[in-house]
DNA sequence: GTTTAAGAATGAACAGTGTTTAATTTGGTG
DNA sequence: CACCAAATTAAACACTGTTCATTCTTAAAC
């Protein structure tokens, strides 16, 4: 890291700095002239999540990302707890709603939460900044506002359509979050061998004790993907369904 | 804090220890003298999540609340991370499973979902730890064997009782993590002023860009005490049961 | 009873974290 | 150009988890 010499007093040391400077073309120099703002700063704190995990993200990364010190972020966000809120907000801001239409409203509710799922998982563990975020942000009620309105459109009643809506947040929120330990990334080969690993370990339990866990060991580790995830969330749906 | 002074070498320095200890009579010898073990470690971890919080326990809270140093803790346990997963399979272990009765057996199902919600609200943001903890310690796998052992019991598929189980386990700690914040502990004015809050906020939104979480907004926050939680699990028992 | 060996606890440090504050630099305006 | 207000810095503070050489304790062996 050049920068983190002191600043320059004097014209030789400015000097100094922009030799420096000529290894990074774009890093040091445009970053360090456009003006610190909250929306690049979460977008700096969003490409950390996206490489390094949540947990990779801190205010000193972050600042460090934008040429900047962790100090400057303050002027622009009020803690990092807001920073996280934001984070959210911004990901959220990205699901594209359908206009609801009654004869596939289950393809369209389970579409609007793959997106929601797929945005938790690619960004490692900010679903865990999800659960912890206020109850609702703007954008994340835009959501709910999407599910509620297809919901609604096929006669829910508003109670159940929000408890609905309520539990599909949260169940996908808590699926991303242990979900992200099994398989990183898309790796297949990873996942079948997390699978078997489970497996391994549900038949080595004693029977007496866990009876259904090793007789039904394979059934229970079974389900490739999300399969699981489509289970849960179409089981949502087909008991706030208004036509049974 | 007495019982900081270093460990006596001479019999007097014992007996000066001695008088010293007459004012705090359980809290510094006894302490001092019973070994540290891995369970009074948990327990004490437990004690302080109960009174301040997840949050507040850290290895030095833990340590001085058993008159230790931090360092002496990592004798007993690798982590922080597996003290985290040793406090949530100690409050598992705590959660008792019915014989399966065919009869009532979404009755027994809610019970257990109910436990460990409530433990999960007695032991405020553990439930974070149980979301990022080992995706199946002994104790959670014991819970999980119980909800099996109903599920079957009424023949429903094994793969079908594996993933409503999961599906049940991921609800409750998403919920208990984010209804901790809502109303502390049982305080019920705190939660019905909660609720007025938000359905104010509700109604300041937008009516062009949120028609129904305007509209209904009074139904949306209605609902008192657990009943979100209630809901949610009947609904998905429901839509698990064979006899449908 | 003394000595010794093993284990546990200590104290101090290290590398991090979020956050604050006085001092400095900066950019736009009179 | 001078000035002022806002943004940025550098440096600290109070924390966090974790490690390690040293000290102490305890219990067994001689």
């Amino acid at each position: 890291m050049t920068g983190k010499d002191a600043a320059p007093t004097t014209s030789r040391a400015r000097w100094v700095e922009q030799i420096a400077a000529l290894d990074a073309p774009a890093a040091a120099v445009r970053k360090r002239r456009e003006p610190l703002t909250v929306s690049r700063i979460v977008e700096a704190a969003l490409a950390i999540v996206e490489a390094e995990g949540f947990p990779g993200v801190t205010m000193r990364r972050v600042a460090s990302a934008l040429g900047a010190t962790p100090g400057a972020l303050y002027a622009h966000v009020r803690d990092k707890s807001e920073l996280d809120d934001l984070m959210v907000g911004r990901l959220c801001a990205r699901v594209e709603l359908p206009e609801p239409n009654a004869a596939m409203w289950q393809e369209q509710i389970l579409d609007v939460c793959r997106q929601l799922r797929d945005l938790y998982l690619q960004y490692p563990g900010i679903s865990q900044a999800a659960l912890q975020a206020a109850p609702r942000s703007l954008d994340t009620l835009r959501i709910n506002e999407g599910l509620l309105a297809i919901l609604i459109d096929i006669g829910v009643t508003p109670r159940t359509a929000g408890w609905a809506t309520d539990a599909l947040f949260l169940y996908i929120a808590a699926y991303s979050a242990v979900s992200l330990r099994r398989h990183s990334d898309g790796d297949e080969a990873a996942e079948a061998a997390d699978r078997e690993e489970v497996l391994e370990r549900f038949l080595m339990l004693p029977e007496s004790r866990f009876p259904n866990t090793v007789t039904h060991a394979a059934e229970l580790t079974a389900g490739e993907g999300h399969d699981r995830f489509d289970f849960t969330v179409t089981m949502i749906l087909g008991s706030v369904d208004p036509q049974h």
